[in-house]
DNA sequence: TTGTTTATTAGAATAATTCTAATTTTTCTT
DNA sequence: AAGAAAAATTAGAATTATTCTAATAAACAA
């Protein structure tokens, strides 16, 4: 067990979130930033926790995977009513959402073009696009 | 008052979506679809019923949506957590979105190019491609 | 240490939506 | 037009995801 990744490998991702590392922050931070691309509900990065053994209280839960998205660890990510997802991927991508599974899926951002944007109102900026590429079970066709 | 648009004038409509006119889905399609492109909540379609004197009841309100959508006459549509849009505009196209405001826009779909769809499993098929535009306060600069 | 700031927590509160079971409306059959 | 059957509406309860509250605990600076 000499080099597996432990807890405190997140401390200054945590300290550079301008966030105190507290036990909870790099637990969770463990689990989010482990591995690869995680996309994560409160709920199930909750449950996960306890599951390890690791005790933490749900609003935690909540209140640390928006300090993240905040401070730009994390984006978060609508794809159907009353349920945010988490990406641990926050580079320019879109995804693809499994409808009947509820599963998601990376795409690469330089897949998709946005050709002319339309004219924003004056002192308006863009500030993220987001693209949901909706499939499900069905032979051809696109909608 | 010739010619002012009132709710029968939608009895084909709901109709040839399969359903019974009643009074409720007659007086909620005339409010979806008497002006232009609309994107309403369940909530704020049910407080303009009750505000233009026609009571109605939220869980109708809902139903009625859920069945139009179903029906294909509106398109719902999830910009954040926990609040669904229902959009009368159901033609290929993509939204802008205000951040602060919360307001909603189209954007003509023929502005936004899916370049390299990424190879979909076998047999799934593209059901709809959602793209949000979110824009916010502030000088020049996509993020 | 000791005090001050910041985090965590359990549980209550909120908000959007869905469900339930009773009543009313619509439609179908005659 | 009446009666029966099917479908829709409703109020209010239930559910789900999330946020709030105010009390306790942990982290940091002096």
């Amino acid at each position: 067990m000499q080099n597996a990744v432990d807890a405190n490998d997140f401390i200054e991702l945590v300290r550079q979130a301008g966030l105190r590392p507290t036990r909870q922050r790099l637990s969770l931070a463990r689990q989010l930033f482990m591995n690869g691309d995680r996309h994560v509900t409160a709920e199930r990065l909750h449950s996960e926790s306890l599951d390890r053994g690791f005790s933490v209280s749900l609003a935690t839960v909540y209140n640390t995977l928006h300090q993240f998205t905040n401070a730009g660890l994390l984006r978060e990510l609508v794809v159907d009513a009353g349920r945010s997802y988490f990406d641990t991927n926050v580079s320019a991508h879109h995804h693809l959402y499994f409808e009947e599974t509820g599963e998601l899926r990376d795409v690469p951002g330089d897949n998709v073009a946005i050709e002319n944007l339309p004219m924003l109102p004056h002192g308006m900026k863009v500030s993220r696009i987001d693209v949901i590429i909706r499939v499900k079970y069905g032979s051809a066709e696109s909608s």
